[in-house]
DNA sequence: TTAGCCAATATTGTTGACAATATGACCTCT
DNA sequence: AGAGGTCATATTGTCAACAATATTGGCTAA
């Protein structure tokens, strides 16, 4: 997984990994009980690591735990998710305004072709909804941490980009809107090379606020259920 | 400590609120290095419940690890604390807009009558700084809680303030201008006994960018070191 | 004298066994 | 027959010994 980053990776930190990619991907569905033992012998660990593991990913909030009666994936409800876009939208109003001010001009010239990688692949529509799904992530990645302010950063990539994604891989490929999305992206990356921060906050709120209503939506419709 | 909450607390529950505690309160330095064994006697602790509760701390950024090297507090700089502000404006701006909406009534009254005694407090001058603290994390503890956004809650409660309070700790008495918090925080609360929740939002807003610059003031004059 | 290397040591990471507790089935009593 | 309680079981919490690694001090060589 991340074995390059840090030159030793410890059986805790690769129980992190598994466990974390395994529940933001569903293959640990939301309420799910599981058993410690059933864990280590599916992920080839022991006890010690992986406690360590559930402990972390408890203080993140994608599990609970009851002592002695097990732990179980945390389930978010339709109104809860709600709330985690509230939340995304002033951080990354937030994230969208300091980066204005501190990305360097390599790192928007960078931005701007991940975006142009973007459009050819809807254009192309090849995998559109995975890599739609992806180059999202990666957009509001790069403005996240082009803010340099470390622990906002930690927090959304740490904290409620995993929660945010455990639904997207559920509601997948129905997310749509690809290219009104794409034309969002852009104009926030304008107001970033401009160095307009204020515009940028603007603009990065709104794109969130209507990612949300388009869930809420679809939700009110039956098209989606939580 | 939360012996009471919990009808079952494990010994990595004790060990992750003595040592958050701890942390905060500055009796472990930030950059101290610390072995897990001076921990375990210093505590009364064993190591498997230790770990556990390290690896949480370090989920939520109290404290890094560093494999086979130890673990030490996390030292955070002066620019950090103020990021750290950044981010408070705008998740506390988004609870005191959802606090409006979704207060009890009761929760109100019970909020303005801890203005009434943190007003007497600071009237009678007794241990000021102290209750000046304390009183300030409680208003913003109730806040926090009564925008009913569980993840904003909990982000707010179990990350933001813990780091802040590790520096009012330090910074201790004279971080000062408790009438004018008081007064700023007395309007919040009458925004919100309106309902009115862009009012909140901007108050808040303003209120904790006021705190920001305050101590940003102080530090720049010599004041304060961080 | 200083820079680089090597080994001893102390600390961390890991493991497996032991103790404590919640769950669920079975039985009894109403 | 249903409700309540009790006991067995399986799972979690805890512990202490073992293995692996980073640090530190000393040593050698330039």
């Amino acid at each position: 997984m991340s074995e390059l980053l840090s030159p030793t990776y410890t059986r805790a930190d690769e129980a992190f990994d598994c466990l974390q990619t395994a529940i933001v991907k569903g293959e640990l569905a939301p309420g799910e009980k599981i058993g410690e033992l059933e864990l280590c012998s599916r992920f080839d660990l022991t006890r010690g690591p992986l406690r360590e593991a559930l402990g972390r990913l408890e203080s993140r909030g994608l599990l609970v735990r009851r002592p002695h009666a097990g732990v179980k994936v945390v389930s978010v409800s339709a109104s809860e998710l709600m709330e985690l876009y509230r939340i995304r939208e002033v951080m990354e109003g937030l994230a969208a305004r300091q980066a204005a001010e501190r990305m360097t001009d390599q790192e928007i010239a960078d931005l701007q072709a991940t975006l142009d990688t973007h459009e050819r692949m809807i254009d192309e529509a090849q995998g559109q909804a995975y890599y739609q799904a992806e180059g999202d992530y990666d957009f509001h990645h790069r403005i996240a941490t082009g803010s340099r302010n470390t622990k906002l950063a930690q927090m959304l990539l740490g904290d409620l980009y995993y929660m945010v994604r455990m639904y997207r891989y559920r509601l997948s490929t129905s997310t749509g809107r690809p290219q009104r999305a794409l034309g969002e992206h852009r104009r926030i990356v304008e107001a970033i090379a401009q160095r307009d921060g204020e515009l940028a906050e603007f603009l990065m709120k709104r794109h969130i606020n209507a990612a949300r209503q388009n869930i809420e939506k679809k939700i009110e419709e039956g098209e989606l259920t939580i």
